[in-house]
DNA sequence: ATTTATCTCATACTAAAGTACCAAAATTCT
DNA sequence: AGAATTTTGGTACTTTAGTATGAGATAAAT
């Protein structure tokens, strides 16, 4: 925190700074005015840049999903859920029980989400997936 | 790509339109300088900004390790190269292949991963490891 | 130099994962 | 209603994953 107030009374410092000399400059006639905006245009550039990459961390866990990639891969409104509790580390049996459903269910989906990712095992599986985005989280 | 050019074209376009306004305008002494000048700053400063929202999504194909977590769980060199190619989607045998060790070996570390990390299955210790920020992916 | 931890590998076993094939309900689409 | 798709589940089988145990080889620390 209090390097983010130092940082940010530097920068305003720097910019009145910038200011008086730009129009000093301008004032002697060294340069023309276009040369002293598009010098400010650049550096207003950068300093946007540049805080934005500041805070580069996401909003919370919750990432996007490409749900385009889902709907290309064919991959059903079930086969989702078993890829997503595969990514959560659960068991086939363990995710049976989650979804309600016999362990043979979610082997079939299983075996349709690993055609479908193009994936041998459900670890490739998850790999893909996150790849793809296609996670929530 | 299409969609890229197209904005940056209408980007350009502005710039210009806004040179020459700005020209303008001040020439006719609508405006003193400053707030011409502060006007372009703040424009570009969201170019800035709005420019590196648009690529945060790879800007960190490698994200920070932590170190620390690794040396708590007593996790030895090893043990978490295997956990990085169990990460990968890779298979025992292509661990050992990539490794040049015997499958036996890789299901000992395995095994000792899985007690470290308090896994059941190799699933749940990709997820734990993504949990505690200890991959480099 | 001797302990300590790591890395290596083997065998034998159990458990889970995955494949192949089939088929009956349940949904959705037309 | 009829067709297509999804969901469900079964059997039988193969493969991979994981456990338990032991033990030799190597490297690092005291």
């Amino acid at each position: 925190m209090k390097k983010t107030i130092l940082v940010f009374g530097l920068i305003v410092l720097a910019l009145l700074l910038l200011f008086k000399i730009s129009k000093h400059t301008y004032l002697s006639g060294d340069f023309s005015i276009e040369i002293i905006i598009a010098f400010i245009a650049l550096v207003f550039f950068f300093i946007g840049l540049f805080i934005s990459k500041k805070q580069p961390k996401h909003t919370s866990g919750t990432k996007e999903v490409n749900h385009k990639k889902i709907k290309e891969l064919n991959l059903s409104k079930r086969e989702y859920q078993v890829l997503c509790e595969i990514a959560m580390g659960l068991s086939n049996k363990e995710i049976a029980d989650k979804l309600f459903v016999s362990e043979s269910t979610v082997k079939t989906h299983v075996s349709n989400i690993l055609i479908k990712l193009n994936a041998k095992r459900r670890t490739q599986a998850i790999q893909i997936s996150k790849e793809l985005q296609i996670l929530p989280f």
